[in-house]
DNA sequence: ATAGTAAATGCGAACGTTCGCATAAGTTAA
DNA sequence: TTAACTTATGCGAACGTTCGCATTTACTAT
């Protein structure tokens, strides 16, 4: 390991003060072109590289952006991870920021690590996703006034910066794609009550079913935990529903819950697909492995990791939010056969 | 954002010198018990934390891992990313290192996104993984004696600390699990030639193989990329071969493979695990949810992941690797109906 | 008592920048 | 020619630590 080139060292080849090659490489000053010249020429031949930690003291930024995230159960793996990472360390990369990951932890010991990043200035700002209820951790940033974006948002009266996607748009769609195949009774497998996600979904429901001109019944509403399990055993409920509101598509609000519901399809002696429609949300890689592979909704992951970087570096460097503030996307939906009942040709991928 | 507490007014509360505080704080030194209580008192009543950035400019560690990889392919996530992640940065935290995550580029510019780390000063170590034969980060790591440690190994004159699952004892216990259900004729979808890592896990084969007193067929041993089509239709063809010598067993070097290879035994009118056993390798979590689920090889990716930041932390503090500088890690065979051919009771999941 | 040693604390310097003001040089207007 | 500006560069200080050595104080042994 050689040692450190440091700014005086280009300052005595280039025979100026150091200080003055700090303004040169950061572009703070106006200066003569030779000596411009003889700068940038000293730099390249020692091979400099300002010391982030040295310039970090003086400038008081770290420019790191700090990052943590629930991890996934052990038997199920998180689709998005890994696009949502790159997205935005790749985002943050070119503005000369990084990704700083640290762990997850229990409520309590969480806010310690995110006091203990902010009190040594490791990092200028944080990224949330899945944010909860009662996550404290906004609350806390909030308080604070420390910088921070959001994938997701939160009704209540906090105001902070958030992407997200619009889930009630997606089902809106799901319906509209599931109405257009000519399905009338179609029924939803929504979250528990009070869930803002959830609720928000369903109204996305109703209000494709009210502008197609259906009433919806309530016993197509169907709520539980998203699971497998639940999914199962709400669809067997609704193939048990007298012949004239008994779905023949199913909306479900992930993809775990779709597989549940195809399963029962099944069970019963129908054809997921062919009988019964069937549609998902988050379009998991499993999505197109399913027999038969199953309709989705899928997020814009890349663009909300962009998005929400580029906006808090914006917001590091110039002190204010870009507008919009609060920015809602649109998933797109994935049509294969558990919805269309047509077999894809070609390729199974 | 209130302004730092520094050394100094943790200091003037004590009535000592900052340097002292500096001292008592880092344990370098004994000092009189009042005196020490009284630092504390108001390190406490301050709510005192050491500047991450000063003390790094100082010290010239940044206490920082690098890390980056390989995105998956769009239409397939990487199911040990998150618990790979999760469990180096737990393990780092507990010795105040966190993982710095950075984008991941083609080779000339990946090369100098290392270089940049290294000279601004910004991480004292990289982990590697998923690394290549011709992975010049290694090379260059190694010319610039920069610490770094891997996941996965290589052959050939390089000499690395790395953690590398074993490959060869994962297949060698697949075999002697489908010997042990009775199967004799017991084929595996291997990479093509010159895979270090394919190579290795062949051996296993043979080696269990051998150790049944079982020749293996030529035949038997096929090769191609591990994607769903070639499992597919290496599968036809060994599914083709003389009655006498046709597989009734099949390993799969991953799960992939294997799905493409269940697909084809039932094209060819068989029950996957019922009439031909079929076992991956990577348990996938899509495994679990195939039908019939799939027995697979698991790599036990959180001790993997202590494992190399333990070490590589060990290294940074102490200035020499622990033994072993090389370590490998058995995968875990979990078992499912895709060998057995029976039924899981209770759950699906 | 007095030198000798050990323990406790203080002090100056350094890590490599950035920042703002001071100064020197060059240019224009009276 | 000289005052009044502008422009280019230099300089000292500061960011908040850690490090090694110097100093003070206290204690033991002669």
């Amino acid at each position: 390991m050689k040692s450190r080139v440091t700014l005086k060292q280009v300052a005595a080849r280039a025979s100026v003060s150091y200080q003055t090659v700090s303004k040169v490489i950061n572009q703070k000053v106006r200066i003569s072109p030779e000596a411009e010249q003889r700068i940038w020429e000293a730099v390249e031949d020692l091979g400099y590289t300002p010391s982030y930690t040295a310039r970090s003291l003086r400038s008081q930024r770290s420019q790191t952006i700090g990052y943590t995230w629930q991890p996934s159960p052990p038997d199920q793996a998180n689709p998005i991870l890994d696009l949502f990472l790159q997205s935005m360390f790749s985002s943050a990369e070119k503005k000369g920021y990084y990704l700083l990951c640290f762990p997850y932890l229990e409520q309590e010991k969480l806010l310690d690590a995110y006091r203990l990043l902010i009190d040594s200035g490791r990092v200028d700002a944080f990224v949330l996703s899945s944010i909860d209820y009662d996550d404290p951790c906004i609350q806390f940033l909030n308080d604070q006034k420390f910088p921070f974006a959001a994938f997701g948002r939160l009704d209540g009266n906090f105001h902070f910066p958030y992407i997200d996607v619009d889930g009630g748009l997606g089902i809106k769609i799901a319906a509209n794609h599931l109405l257009s195949l000519s399905h009338r009774n179609i029924a939803i497998l929504a979250w528990p009550h009070n869930s803002r996600v959830g609720d928000n979904r369903i109204e996305g429901y109703v209000s494709a079913m009210q502008s197609a001109g259906i009433e919806v019944h309530p016993e197509w509403v169907q709520r539980g935990e998203g699971t497998y399990n639940v999914g199962f055993n709400l669809t067997l409920k609704l193939l048990s529903l007298a012949e004239n509101i008994r779905p023949t598509g199913i909306i479900a609000m992930n993809d775990l819950m779709a597989i549940g519901a195809m399963a029962a399809i099944r069970h019963c002696g129908l054809m997921p697909g062919k009988d019964i429609a069937v549609t998902g949300f988050d379009d998991t890689p499993t999505a197109r492995f399913l027999r038969p592979p199953l309709t989705s909704l899928r997020q814009p992951i890349w663009e909300i990791g962009q998005h929400l970087m580029d906006r808090l570096i914006d917001y590091l460097e110039n002190g204010r939010y870009p507008e919009p503030f609060e920015e809602l996307i649109a998933p797109q939906l994935i049509i294969r056969e558990s919805s269309t009942g047509i077999e894809a040709k070609g390729e199974l991928f």
